[in-house]
DNA sequence: GGTGAAATCGTAGTGGT
DNA sequence: ACCACTACGATTTCACC
């Protein structure tokens, strides 16, 4: 169904989300209007969701990382609820994960520093109990891209 | 510098990176023509870094999450330069942190399945040596976002 | 300094071959 | 896939505060 120029397609935007429809078809050897149907289809399908625009987390003056592992012993849905709806409330955290294994859950959050890092902490726990938090700090942002492999196309 | 405008305007941009600026013009009261000019001087002053497409991940294949947290004896320079090509050079990584603490480094991959990740985590340890891997799977995504808080600028 | 309105230009989107 | 055309939104200009 889709074949190694939509890939190419999506590569490409994954990167650079405003290049020309006339640049990206010349990239993948496709006429303009050829190329710009693939991307309309493409989004229609769901593969692609949206564009948006990344910021400079230093220059935003969130360049602290924290990951946060948390525990519960409170394993019901209603609280699985509430902790989403605090995680979705809160726009430090960037990311949260269910995890397999003794974590429970990952968090991200950015901050400016450990104090405002610790601004979260307790707004989190007055939220809801855990029975273990744990916090580590990103010293250094070695990788992040948004960009994912399109190599596993079904 | 920047005021409550631009702040928001980042704000909007964050989510939807292709709406009109007449939009965004009304969104932030201001017109289209000096909302125009705020977006480019943002871009110009590089908070605003670049536009991408977010990839629906179950669309594209790679539906699982493993974070890999690895530990190394080796704390030297050279270690970590070869540590950062190889993380570079491996797609499915998609972020990569070092870390206080006694993880070291923590590694988010997205794969199709464990086979896969196997796979990648073989070509890890084929180029570097690591004292310790503990991997953790994500049965879950609770919070994704590219966004981040723009109520901290300076 | 920054703004807003109008004029221009370029490219996305449409339809036909 | 290509071409011609249209329509809209991105830039530019300029007068203004």
């Amino acid at each position: 169904m889709l074949d190694q120029r939509d890939r190419r397609i999506v590569e490409y935007l994954q990167h650079d989300a405003d290049m020309p429809v006339t640049d990206l078809a010349d990239l993948v050897g496709l006429s303009a209007s050829a190329c710009w149907r693939r991307i309309k289809s493409l989004e229609e399908s769901g593969l692609i969701t949206r564009r948006v625009a990344l910021v400079d987390r230093r220059k935003a003056n969130v360049g602290m990382t924290v990951f946060v592992a948390v525990r519960t012993s409170r394993h019901s849905i209603e609280w699985l609820e509430s902790f989403r709806s605090a995680i979705a409330d809160i726009p430090e955290i960037v990311e949260a994960y269910r995890l397999t294994g003794d974590m429970d859950y990952l968090l991200r959050m950015v901050v400016p520093d450990v104090e405002v890092y610790d601004a979260v902490y307790k707004q989190l726990i007055a939220r809801l109990d855990f029975t273990d938090i744990s916090s580590f700090i990103g010293m250094e942002e070695l990788k992040y891209t948004t960009a994912v492999p399109m190599n596993y196309l079904i």
